[in-house]
DNA sequence: TGACATCGGTTCTAGATAGAACTATAGTGG
DNA sequence: CCACTATAGTTCTATCTAGAACCGATGTCA
């Protein structure tokens, strides 16, 4: 609590944003785990889901975890036979990342009772102020880009 | 993307939400980053900062880090030397955790240099927008506990 | 076609994370 | 004063995290 520091208007912002974050993980997580599953894994899940699969690297970018991060997480959802690695016949390098039939079993299950676990909280705040919400959220965020790019540039 | 959970349109408030939060953590991570420390250490550093120490319950409760991790967060700033350990003389159970003088060092030097990069980004959003973020934010955050709490009880 | 840069994934390291089990101290009720 | 319960920290386990080093496959360019 520095005097100068603790006067700067924005820090109630940021720490509102550090809150809201982590109550909505905490709300999320709740969930998932009643179904075996991580955070990250369950996103690995529902973004594989209505798909034929996807090579590690658009995974990654999709669930924007890193690459080194998603082989382990991918790993334990193979051990647990929810997804399977096959050989891109394109490119040799590359490993292609799908469903197993129990994976899509799970998806289909979890992932609307997810949404409907989601819907619960969220709507309980009227579509005006979400929506504001989120614009006022995409404001911050490219102000955080721009300032980074500034610095990094 | 199943058909009924895509159209829900709060999913995407909330990767707005969770794009937001790595930005800010990503641009804030890359300050502290050049103090040598991570931001769970910063964040420890900045709570006890004009402090006389606080007790690890406190200081959990302050930065929203639980016990078990704490106790390896203070390992690693004891290592460096910037905080240390005490007896509390009330209570036996008690630790007391202070910055050592190093430590407070850096906070002088640490803290205003950080607000002062989150100013850089924050002072990009005009101050309408930012306190209606933080109240559109403080909505939300109420909704996921009144409905985390229903399912609870 | 042979050197070289690039790219996709894996591995390794250090740290953070929650949660559960554990230890020791403190407080409480009989 | 003794048993019981609650509390403060630590330890342990499993996972996630980024980032760097590494490895094999590709593609490029001369």
């Amino acid at each position: 609590m520095t005097k100068t520091a603790a006067k700067a208007p924005f820090l109630s912002v940021l720490r509102e944003l550090v809150t809201c974050y982590q109550a909505f993980e905490r709300y999320s997580a709740a969930h998932i785990q009643t179904l075996d599953l991580t955070p990250p894994q369950f996103d690995v899940i529902a973004t594989l889901g209505n798909t034929k699969g996807m090579p590690f690297r658009q995974l990654g970018e999709r669930t924007l975890i890193t690459k080194g991060t998603l082989t382990g997480v991918v790993d334990r959802l193979e051990a647990k036979g929810l997804v399977c690695r096959d050989n891109c016949p394109r490119d040799g390098r590359s490993t292609i990342v799908s469903l197993t039939r129990r994976g899509e079993k799970i998806f289909d299950r979890a992932f609307p009772a997810h949404v409907g676990h989601l819907r619960e909280a969220f709507g309980r705040v009227c579509s005006e102020e979400l929506s504001s919400l989120e614009q006022g959220l995409g404001t911050l965020r490219k102000a955080l880009n721009a300032a980074s790019g500034k610095e990094t540039a």
